[in-house]
DNA sequence: AATAAAATTTAGTTTTAAATAAAAATTTTC
DNA sequence: GAAAATTTTTATTTAAAACTAAATTTTATT
């Protein structure tokens, strides 16, 4: 059985391979491990070939790999809405305790949660949830003026129908595979707060519309 | 947190303290490892106060290793049960599963489906469910006769009424502590097999009526 | 193109949790 | 009281995962 440490570093560079390869220190900046750590880590997981590894090029998933994180990512969604759903477990819980499941239950007991579940689509915070063949259904993107507060957020496309509005937004920072929170939005098509790098930034309405987003992959638990 | 190791450690020496403090060797048998493993951990789960341990004498658990044994098979048996009754797990396979996940699920998992089985007192194999106050209901104990085939089971008293016959079951080895498997049960009230120590032996039934058995505490994983 | 800065890897250690075999000590048994 | 059985001690071993510091490679800047 692979370790939990394993099963973690897959999930994370699943998670941050959306823009290709994934870079060292993302990996070790997102679970808070030293650079050292993580090239001793990669090189671990390539020789069990669950990752195409490139010294100083960064790494991605082998199809192998994809297939654990996917499982561990299916896992951790159908838990979290098992528990809300049949365990009565607050919102707030079902995380934590779902990251540490994920990594213990078997297959059958995910095929059981599904199945009582009527193989739903989408854990309770609106993620998809991969299918037992590891389908994981897109997102579609939507506007980030259209988004709830307290979303997790990526930036996944600008409008490009403004060049202006483009370069201002580059200027600003945001650019597709950005990650925001949303702070704030104010009523009657106001403004949106987001939180971005730790930065708060304000954007009007209009700009708004033309940045889509989709909802983050995840919630990448420690 | 405290290791899986040290968890199965405490949850071993809870089943076999029945008759007081716990050799070394017991433990090593029981867990498949050598002995001075045991005693290696032994004084690690000494210094941590979860049991009391003497050199060459054995060790008892203190109230605080009871405490935290119990609690995994609360655990244990609550899943058992959730599994088979809410899951839809067979029988056979309920037992690996609840092995696994009795380490991993937080108080409130187990509280949860506690209370959704309505505080149910045994598991589908008919061992008590200790309270979440730490309480195990003892067994009723019962004659060997009316043991059902299969059953694991330990001899807790034997009638004292006959000392012709205690002493007869002395010499058969057939005491008190004593663990068996029923292998088969001849009908009309006919004799009872049984496996005891890799030796099979057939018990009338005029003397099976005369032990008193328990179900045995638990399955011990791995 | 040279060099400074940033990112990454290497090398060598460290920690922790188990486990082991062989030798020494203790307890039990005859 | 000696032999046998049990238990502990001692000294290693394994493995996963992490770390620091130094060396190397890549990238960005002038």
């Amino acid at each position: 059985m692979l370790s939990r440490s394993v099963q973690d570093y897959l999930k994370t560079i699943f998670k941050l391979q959306e823009g290709g390869a994934v870079s060292t220190t993302k990996i070790s900046k997102e679970l808070k491990v030293s650079g050292a750590s993580v090239t001793g880590m990669l090189k671990r997981l390539s020789t069990m070939e669950l990752v195409d590894y490139n010294s100083y090029k960064g790494v991605k998933l082998t199809e192998k790999g994809k297939v654990v994180a996917l499982e561990i990512i299916r896992h951790h969604r159908l838990l979290e809405l098992y528990l809300k759903e049949h365990l009565d477990f607050s919102l707030e819980k079902v995380h934590e305790e779902a990251c540490r499941l994920e990594h213990y239950i078997s297959e059958e007991f995910a095929d059981k949660i599904d199945e009582i579940m009527g193989h739903p689509q989408f854990d309770p915070h609106g993620h998809p949830i991969p299918t037992k063949s590891g389908v994981l259904s897109e997102f579609e993107d939507k506007p980030l003026s259209e988004v709830e507060v307290g979303a997790h957020i990526q930036i996944k496309r600008l409008s490009d129908t403004d060049s202006q509005l483009l370069a201002y937004l580059e200027e600003m920072g945001l650019m597709p595979g950005v990650q925001l929170t949303v702070l704030e939005k104010a009523p009657f098509n106001g403004p949106v707060t987001v939180k971005f790098a730790d930065e708060t930034k304000i954007i009007g309405n209009e700009i708004a519309k033309n940045i889509f987003v989709i909802l983050n992959c995840d919630e990448i638990p420690e």
